[in-house]
DNA sequence: TCTGGGGTCCTAGGACCC
DNA sequence: TCTGGGGTCCTAGGACCC
């Protein structure tokens, strides 16, 4: 049984605004002009939510005081919290730049219940950062997860083993986690609305009405089946930047110029990471806010600015009809397929029984000994063909 | 609701190979 | 000339998350 917390800072960038300047606090304060980043709650007391038009949230909340962002300071104080759930427990999965689950299983002998280590965690970040937090404890990421949102603001929730299912039943389904307007739309036309209503579906019924994947994990998750554990981050899959454009038509030059500084941001995050990537893929937004993506993949992975460049303009070209018809307003480019820089050494790790259990334990150390992203590819050779087969489906290259 | 900047994962069709 | 089944990779789009 495993006890897992899923901490996660109130209202982050607006909170970090409110400590900074006393003349915030308690005051309604929205973070970003043209969108809403962040937004307080005493913003969201009107109704303004983030991700909303700026405008439209003003229009809700007139009195609400509206400042830049500062990645910088949001960064910092992300470093410090981090920083004090990594006293916390051995094991720490960053989600974001302000949010996390702590696996606390096993911890009770040396650092108190789940419950104090919580409490403890909230009053220290409170303390040594000046940020409120928020606390779910539940016995499974995905339940942490939903009683952390159900805690907020600066809360704790626990859900006691046991009473998983009376906590989760009575839910309403957009309140789990992947469950976005898409998909609450499909299910409340098929007559669910609650996590009890998902509960009462087979798997098979579900997939009619989200898809496959979809249905696989919601029904799982309306019998609290989450099987999934904590561990540190696996590396990006992609690296990316994007760039609003406004409504004005841009010459070829000017979006030419656009081109190069995001490929050159990109690129020098990537060379900074030790990462090359084998796709480009670029994404446009037109003045009707319809998008397209345009990706091509490379013959070898690469870092450098001119191959991609020179596939993202080609690409680029192709879709200037639409470009010059229907008005541009983003630009954004996607590296994906990313693979580290190779070099460092090859191991050969013998694996004495065919048991995947073993094996795994054998990667996971190798990741602990030589950090996450050490591992990039095993290769698994077998005495005979069956070895291979039925080993395919540990994946060791998501190391 | 009239729209920022990062990401992740899934689906589906087509090309191509055996 | 017509016909299988399975697998992988690529491309495009969609949904979701913070």
């Amino acid at each position: 049984m495993f006890v897992i917390l899923h901490a996660d800072l109130d209202a982050f960038f607006a909170s970090v605004e409110q400590r900074d300047d006393p003349a915030l606090r308690g005051r309604p304060v929205l973070v970003g002009g043209g969108v809403v980043l962040a937004a307080s709650y005493e913003a969201r007391a009107c109704g303004v939510r983030s991700a909303m038009g700026g405008s439209r949230a003003r229009q809700l909340c007139p009195e609400a005081v509206v400042v830049r962002p500062r990645f910088a300071a949001y960064v910092e104080a992300s470093r410090a919290v981090f920083a004090l759930l990594d006293e916390a427990a051995p094991e720490v999965e960053q989600l974001s730049i302000d949010e996390a689950f702590l696996d606390v299983s096993g911890l009770e002998a040396i650092c108190g219940t789940p419950v104090q280590i919580a409490a403890r965690l909230r009053r220290d970040v409170r303390e040594q950062v000046g940020l409120p937090i928020s606390i779910g404890v539940a016995s499974t990421k995905h339940l942490a997860k939903v009683a952390s949102a159900s805690a907020k603001p600066d809360g704790l929730l626990v859900v006691e083993a046991g009473e998983e299912l009376a906590f989760l039943h009575p839910l309403a389904v957009e309140r789990l986690w992947g469950v976005g307007p898409a998909t609450q739309t499909r299910l409340n036309e098929a007559g669910i609305r609650t996590v009890a209503d998902l509960a009462r579906h087979s798997e098979h019924a579900l997939s009619h009405v989200v898809g496959r994947a979809a249905a696989r994990q919601l029904h799982a998750l309306a019998h609290n089946r989450d099987a999934r554990r904590v561990r540190r981050g696996r590396g990006r899959r992609s690296i990316g930047s994007q760039r609003a454009l406004g409504r004005g038509s841009r010459s070829s030059a000017e979006l030419d110029a656009v081109l190069v500084a995001l490929v050159d941001r990109v690129t020098r995050r990537m060379r900074a990471a030790g990462r090359v990537g084998r796709t480009v893929v670029l994404r446009l937004r037109f003045g009707d806010y319809a998008r397209v993506t345009r990706s091509r993949t490379l013959g070898k992975p690469t870092a450098s600015a001119r191959p991609i460049l020179v596939t993202l303009r080609r690409l680029l070209e192709g879709a200037r009809p639409t470009i010059e018809e229907r008005g541009l307003t983003l630009i954004g480019i996607t590296v994906t397929n990313l693979e580290h820089v190779t070099g460092g050494v090859q191991l050969e790790l013998p694996v004495e029984e065919s048991d995947r259990i073993e094996l795994e334990a054998t990667l996971d150390a190798v990741r602990d000994r030589f950090g996450a992203g050490s591992l990039t590819r095993a290769t698994l050779v077998g005495a005979d063909e069956e070895l291979g087969a039925w080993m395919g489906p540990v994946d060791p290259e998501r190391g």
